[in-house]
DNA sequence: CTCTGCTATATTGTATACAATCTCTGAATA
DNA sequence: TATTCAGAGATTGTATACAATATAGCAGAG
C-alpha cells in the first residue's frame, strides 16, 4: 500500500499544489514573475522545497524558468490556445473513443449526476459568481475525468492533466454565458448517449465538437473584450 | 536573444541531461534504486541540483519518487508499453497528418537523408554494436522529430519527447533484426512519399502502421527472450 | 524457529549560508 | 542628450548542515 499516487506527504509537493492552484485561479497572473524567497514566505517554507515545486511547474509547462533569471507564470498567445484545444481535442476525442468499449456502469451514473448537476445550476442561485464558476470547473471536470478514466490509459490521463490544466486560467468566462453553456450541456448528453451505445467513433467526433466549440467561445470572448489582452502577450 | 530552449547552463539542467542519457541508454537499469548521494558523486556535484534533476525525470515518467524511500528507475510492464505505443501512434500519427500540410522542402531533404542512412547502413559495418544502434537511433530520432517540427505544434514535440524517450532502452534490440529494419525503411519512404504529396490522410494511416509495427516487433523479442524478463516487473 | 520490537545506520527532506549572476541606478564621458 | 561603465542590491544556483524518516540487523520472547 504505497503512497506513490497521492504525493502530498513531503512540503515540497504540497507546495507544488498550492501553486499550481494558484497559478491555474490566476492568483499569479500569467507574466507575473515568482521570485522564490516571496513564494516560500508566503508558503511559510524554505526556498529549497519551493524550487523543486517550479522546476516540476515547469517540467508540466505551467511557468517558464529562465537561467539565473527566476521563473515567471506562463503566458499564452491565441496560437498557444489554438495548439492546446488542437491537442485537447485529439486527446481527449481518442479517450472517448476509447471509452465507449470499457465504460462502467458506476462511470455512467457520475457522468450523468455531473451532466444534471450542470444543466440544474442554470436555474440555481449561488452567494458569489465566484462560488459558482468554482462549482461549474468542478462538476465539469469530473465529466470529462471520468472519461479520460474509463479510457483506462494511465499516461493518458496525466497528459490530459497537463493539457487542461494550463488554461484553466482563461476558462473563467466562458461560463458566464447561459446560452453556451447550454450548448455545452447538450453536447455532454450526446457524449453519453454514444457512450451508453458503445458508439466510439460518434463519441470522438462529438467529444472534438465539443472541445472545438469551447474553444471558439474562448477566442470570441477574447475579442470581444481587447482590453485585458496584456494577459496573452508573450513575456 | 535569451537561453529558453536551451537549458543547459545550471549544473542542475547538466544532471539532468545526463540522467536522461543514462537512463534511457540503460546505464541505469529499470528498477534500479537512484541514490542522491550516489548521482551527486557520479556527476561532480552536491545533491541539490542532483535532487532537481530527479523532480524534473520524475514529471516526465522517467522515474519514480516514494516520499521518504527515494528515485527509482522506472520500469515498464507490457501493459506499460502498450499504452506508450497507443499514445505514439495517435500523436504521431496527428504530427504527420499535420506535416502533410506545412512541411518545407529542407525539412523533406533532411528526413530523406536520414531516410538513406538508415538504408545504407544496412550494407555498412561498424566498430561496435554499440555505435551502429547508437547511429540508427539518431538517424532515426532526425526522421521522427522533424516530422513532429513540420507539425507546427510545440506542444506536441514535447508531448512526444515523453513519450518517445520513455521505451528508448528497449529499442535496442529492434535495430539488430535486418528485416525489421528492411520494413521499417520502406514505412519511411511511403510516409515520405505521402508528405510530398500532401496527403495526411495516408500520412497518418502510413505513420500509425509504422508505429504499431515497431511496437510488436518490441513485443514478440520480448516473449522470445523471457530469461530478462524480470526488467519488465513493476517496483 | 518465528515473530516482535528496538536500535543503529542509511537516506531523504528542509533550512541556511554562501557564491554566482543579473539588474538597476547613477555618475562620468562624449 | 545619449551612452557607457561601475557598483550596489536583488535574486538565483549550489553546497552543506541538520532534522525527519525509513530500513536493516539483532536481541529476546514466545
Amino acid at each position: 500500500m504505497n503512497k506513490l499516487y497521492t504525493n502530498d506527504e513531503t512540503s515540497a509537493d504540497q507546495v507544488y499544489q498550492q501553486l499550481r492552484r494558484l497559478l491555474i485561479e490566476g492568483y499569479y497572473p500569467p507574466g507575473s514573475r515568482l521570485v522564490e524567497e516571496r513564494l516560500a514566505q508566503d508558503l511559510g517554507v524554505s526556498r529549497t522545497p519551493v524550487r523543486q515545486a517550479l522546476v516540476r511547474a515547469a517540467a508540466e509547462g505551467l511557468v517558464q524558468i529562465f537561467p539565473n533569471r527566476g521563473a515567471v507564470a506562463r503566458s499564452f498567445t491565441v496560437d498557444d490556445l489554438i495548439e492546446i484545444y488542437d491537442l485537447r481535442a485529439l486527446l481527449e476525442g481518442h479517450a472517448a473513443y476509447l471509452a465507449a468499449q470499457r465504460i462502467t456502469a458506476e462511470q455512467i451514473i457520475r457522468m450523468e449526476s455531473a451532466a444534471t448537476a450542470l444543466e440544474q445550476s442554470l436555474a440555481m442561485t449561488f452567494e458569489r459568481r465566484q462560488d459558482e464558476v468554482h462549482f461549474l470547473v468542478e462538476q465539469n471536470a469530473i465529466f470529462h475525468q471520468t472519461i479520460a478514466e474509463a479510457a483506462g490509459n494511465q499516461r493518458l490521463i496525466t497528459m490530459l492533466n497537463q493539457i487542461v490544466a494550463v488554461p484553466l486560467q482563461f476558462r473563467s468566462f466562458y461560463w458566464y454565458q447561459p446560452e453556451q453553456r447550454q450548448i455545452s450541456n447538450f453536447f455532454h448528453r450526446t457524449i453519453l448517449n454514444a457512450l451508453r451505445l458503445g458508439d466510439g467513433e460518434r463519441a470522438r467526433a462529438m467529444m472534438r465538437e465539443h472541445i472545438f466549440y469551447g474553444r471558439d467561445v474562448l477566442l470570441q470572448s477574447r475579442n470581444a473584450e481587447d482590453a485585458s489582452a496584456s494577459a496573452f502577450r508573450e513575456e
